[in-house]
DNA sequence: TGGCTATTTGGCTATATTGCCAAATATATT
DNA sequence: AATATATTTGGCAATATAGCCAAATAGCCA
């Protein structure tokens, strides 16, 4: 059952595990309000550049980033734009999963 | 800018964590039409019992899904039921690709 | 209680990921 | 061509993850 479809899930699981880590998170969003260089994303990321010129690879690899030379400066920007939608859902969840524990503790 | 909110970041990428390997992404799309005990997941994904219930507590630590024990199984159904939106949305994103090389291969 | 079954936990090894530094590459400018 | 800047790549050490086995735990039934 799993055995067979194996490869498909490699592939899928492959999209999440880019999102898996929270610099590569945050600068998904980031990208959300328009393409950006690596350099400043590496200003607002307290990383080495290689490190994020390595995070951004890897977003792109899994197909939700796509990069764009221009001059000096390589651009990235949201190629997989349905993962936007992702992280707030996500975020909903935790806030009413977080507001069920208070509500627990307070009872 | 990233400094600050870095624990927001983990917290999230959690979840994407969770959903990052192809037998957790399997179960959680098995679990989208009902809860299963870990022996009817185990029997699906030709793994050792002890992996299948170590997944599942990964996925159960982030938030995406409950357990709930009766008698002596342990049956998992999903929490976070907006991540069922997904895999469906990464599907269609990959799928998209495939057919843009494909049709530039062709060209 | 003792035995049976389902699940979890501990522990181990193999593998993958992260982050830095240094070096390579690419493009623009002088 | 030489220099300067932006990015990528290679390589290393530290840490995290995945899988198995063995052992512990928990609930049922005789």
């Amino acid at each position: 059952m799993f055995r067979k479809s194996r490869a498909h899930y490699e592939k899928r699981s492959q999209v999440f595990k880019a999102l898996a880590h929270p610099a590569r998170l945050f600068m998904v969003e980031q990208l959300a309000a328009g393409e950006k260089c690596v350099c400043e994303l590496t200003a607002m990321l307290d990383l080495d550049t290689s490190t994020v010129s390595k995070h951004l690879s890897v977003l792109k690899n899994a197909g939700v980033v796509s990069d764009e030379k221009r001059g000096l400066l390589v651009y990235y920007s949201i190629k997989m734009t349905c993962v936007l939608g992702f992280s707030s859902c996500v975020q909903k969840s935790l806030d009413e999963e977080a507001r069920e524990h208070l509500s627990a503790a307070t009872a």
